[in-house]
DNA sequence: GTGGTCTAGACCACC
DNA sequence: GTGGTCTAGACCACA
């Protein structure tokens, strides 16, 4: 498949996987009930531990983005099925909050963090509802 | 003084204290030229090893957001003195994306996101300069 | 591996660390890719604390002379990973100004300082490019 | 006096303090027989600890740059009374590996580094021989 | 008093 | 196995 892991990267491999395979959603090039591949395909395509793998999928699950089905492999899941986690809104707070922070030692304006929110925004959204 | 720990974090200790210094920072409640407590002070204050203190108060020296001096302590660096990091806007983007797809899972819209970013924005500023 | 302390100089232990690392990339002993050893490993031959390793390492690695990667080790980075940072200018400069001071003291003619840099050069250049 | 000293830098004061007389020396702004500000006066211009600015002027003794003469002050030596350190000649060397190490990082050649030497040497050189 | 360095030894996350 | 974090406690240089 088509991650790429940043080896220099101080996040954990596990953790790039898992963002991956969430920014893929969210870009719409990941859809519901589109096949993953398993494990042992995607370690070995990308060189590591299948282990890493597995606690990234374990992860994902756990956070209602993908299903297992025994035997028949790893699916995203329905949108309808994800559980509404209440604390995603704090972690959204969250990041933005990081984000104002490191805004203001960049000496940026509100407007231009703005401006930089919705650039991001397009940049990720495929086929996401517009609005 | 005023850091509070979170022990549930997976956040080290010392990445906490980093952060809440900048945040202090950007809200105004730090100001250029003041001084922090000693390393003593505050980790006998914050019930952790001065070696954890000192690890952060290092990292923000790196970062040009204090500086120390010797014998006498740490303090707040002048706005003037802070090194504009290039990687400061990527860190941004960073952190705008991670909430963009989060963002996404919550179902909120474009228009709510930016809301989001506005009032966390706020909530941040004291009386830097508004636009 | 390969490196000695001087216990008699007011360097610190993880300085001379960095120091001879770095005097090794220049002189070719170690090149692009290669591992250092495990923390573990030089910090028992040097007989020294894994802790002192381990800062010195951190601190190669925020030069961008070395990368590590978790669970495997740390490496010496590409050339082209290198991050120019414009003080490393300033750092020559004031080198120089501490050689000429000196040699100010010691008598010797701008000749006999320009051939003693040369010399020193060519000690430290393995097979680098040369001109 | 003259000097100017950088809280910020990690030399300690009284090491500025010895570098910048003795620099003044190379430069021909001290010249022998000069008298230095006393202790007192130093230290109370520059605002800065009694003890500190005599630690500086004992070292400058112990290196024979200056002489104090009890009751009457103290005085950049004759050349003449200079006592020829061997160890000089270990430091220029150890000043000049530093700088090519720097250089290698900086990426500049052989030629640009000596001719970055020579600028720095006549920045330096007020009245001293010239050759 | 201040921060900086080093040691010894523990625990953890990651691979 | 790897490095990263934290603690406890010591010593030192500097001001």
């Amino acid at each position: 498949m088509f991650f790429h892991i940043d080896t220099k990267s101080n996040a954990p491999l596990y953790e790039q996987i898992i963002q991956q395979v969430k920014e893929m959603c969210a870009k719409g090039l990941l859809t519901p009930d589109e096949r993953l591949p398993s494990v042992r395909e995607l370690s070995s395509h990308m060189v590591i531990n299948p282990n890493t793998v597995s606690k990234a999928y374990q992860e994902l699950e756990r956070q209602g983005i993908i299903v297992t089905v025994r035997g028949r492999g790893t699916f995203i899941s329905k949108k309808t099925d994800r559980t509404s986690d209440p604390g995603r809104l704090k972690a959204i707070r969250e990041s933005l909050k990081e984000a104002v922070i490191e805004n203001y030692y960049a000496g940026y304006s509100k407007k231009e963090l703005i401006k930089l929110l919705e650039e991001v925004y397009e940049e990720m959204e495929g086929k996401t509802d517009e609005n």
